[in-house]
DNA sequence: AATGAATGAGATTTCATTCAT
DNA sequence: CATGAATGAAATCTCATTCAT
């Protein structure tokens, strides 16, 4: 008799544990052993679960997102316009040790995504849910009158999304240089100009 | 008498043969087979001119900045001021095949320079090289009365680089959403910004 | 259930197949490959069982000397004193074919022991035991008044014990001019001026 | 038109080197490269003057061994007997830096002697001459009447060559057991019994 | 379903040797 | 003669993957 196991929950825990082990040791030290023995299982258990190591990379890319999307939502709840747009902003920092560990996550998949279709394909395809939800916050406060409205929304989408990464990237790369401190005041202030700017 | 190689040109043969590997193939099949075979020499041959992969990689970072600065002193010829900060952002942009390269060249140098000191040291100093000559030139643009005096231009700088950066990876990553064209657009409206601010 | 390997016995057997290849074939042939051939896997299977080469060559080392304290512990059984120390340094002399591989692996060991730190540490720990041993039995004797007193017992230590393996590597390198039988018959000669010095 | 280059000179100079190399870093870092940087010239040099590596090394333990020769030569100037033997003994331990290092030099060769017929051929020649050389002058001692007549000289012979290489291998191995001093002191004590064994 | 033993390819690095100049 | 560039085999180690149990 085969022992019956839910596969979608079995596919998170090593999911999860993949994501504990490239946050902890980087995306190259995830190999399909630590990831094992991080979700506390042997090695061959993978194959039952994924068809290769593409597989659980991908999912673990997919879940990081996710992870972000569900803190997000607790912290926009209630939120509109221009606040929920900043929240939402500065929640992609890397402000803290959690979310600069996601955004190294990110930035060692960004290499990745340009040589393996799949990984590019995924990548695309969520960060398009991102730009659409910056785009609508971005569309409804001005709706409201909060910011300014000589610029194109479409661009100013972009130029916010190009900011939060750079930012990111620069941060972990030049830390001293680029402390939380100011990440956060150089966003913030990249938002007061949207608002200065109509005035 | 033997066969006079110069060695530094050996060198600047291999390491350009990395950097097109990496290029092509990206960062993770750059192995020393793979550099050795593009370059067409034999594994051994790395030996003379090398001390080891990290030097080789090391060397291929360094070569892909200084093809920036060679092209870069041409363009900035007889520029000053707010005009060469222009030339020097564009330039940045990936908007041709080469500079696509070159910028992709440096996203996978990212995540490398995360978990290798020594690659993040390099890194980190010609960095600093480029930040400072940003920094220069709008100081210089200041004086001239080119931009508002209203911001700090130590901050600008910072959000300048991470502009740049942001929009090459999204351009690399995301290309239908974000063409060459409008790259360069979204740059130039940026960078007009900062004199329209002033009036 | 998969396949239940004792480790310590696979362990036991690869480092067998070393020991082998040692013997046969030098200390230096004792590739990793060579030892996994003659152990009858593969290259990588290695890895299961030792954390890299100086673990197996360590061990190799280690089971030889067990091996050594095996047999000697069938013919120490009953004996103290004199006896008991003559019963040991012979055991010690390369008497037969077994003992002279031992006593060649052991050759092969002491230029490697003296540049790595792990190796030379191992001898010097297992060495000092044998010493010990040979001293107490030599103070045994002493008090059963089989040997004079004359001499430092210390000093009758380490004589033997330079004999010991002095005899052993003239008989490995010039078994012509110093056969098993002599060997045995100069050692006795050596343990009987211990005695008759006495007299 | 070839320089005119003495043969046998050049070779000297090769060997000088790798002598060094192997006194200075041990056998195992005694590389044909770094054979040629010490010895100042290029890697392909080494093809002109030996045949290959064994070449090499096997001139280097002949020279070694002519070393230490000339070194006694001085040494025994004058003596005779026991005298000249007692001399002799002690210059072959390694009772300074220079002659430990000698010391490791011949012992890294009695492994690689074990399976290269070609080292072993020429380390038995060798030793045979240092075999015949004390077993002369004992017999001149004892012509002499300067050592007891008991023993058969043959086998003092070999006791006497076996200690010396016990002692020094242990001392090498275990220095803190067995300090140069000790070392003298344990030498000198057996060539005294020689004697004292007589009254 | 799960284990973990085993594989074998491939990565980096080292080295003796060859050879055109 | 001498150089040193170049080779290619081999060594150690790592890793994704397979598979018998």
């Amino acid at each position: 008799m085969p022992k019956i196991v839910n596969h979608s929950e079995r596919r998170e825990e090593v999911v999860e544990a993949t994501r504990r082990v490239i946050l902890r040791e980087g995306i190259e030290a995830a190999t399909t052993r630590a990831i094992a023995r991080e979700a506390g299982y042997s090695n061959g258990v993978l194959t039952h679960y994924f068809a290769d190591k593409d597989d659980i990379m991908l999912s673990a890319l997919h879940l990081s997102h996710r992870h972000i999307v569900e803190r997000l939502r607790g912290k926009l709840a209630g939120l509109t316009g221009l606040a929920a747009l900043r929240e939402l902003l500065l929640d992609n920092l890397p402000l803290d040790d959690e979310r600069a560990e996601e955004s190294g996550l990110e930035i060692g998949f960004w290499s990745r995504s340009m040589t393996s279709p799949a990984l590019h394909q995924a990548q695309r395809a969520e960060a398009e849910e991102l730009r659409y939800l910056v785009r609508s916050l971005l569309g409804t406060a001005a709706e409201a009158g909060e910011i300014a409205t000589g610029e194109d929304l479409d661009d100013v989408t972009e130029r916010l999304l190009a900011l939060v990464d750079g930012l990111s990237v620069h941060h972990l790369l030049y830390p001293d240089r680029l402390g939380a401190g100011r990440l956060e005041r150089l966003l913030g202030a990249e938002l007061d100009r949207l608002q200065s700017s109509s005035s």
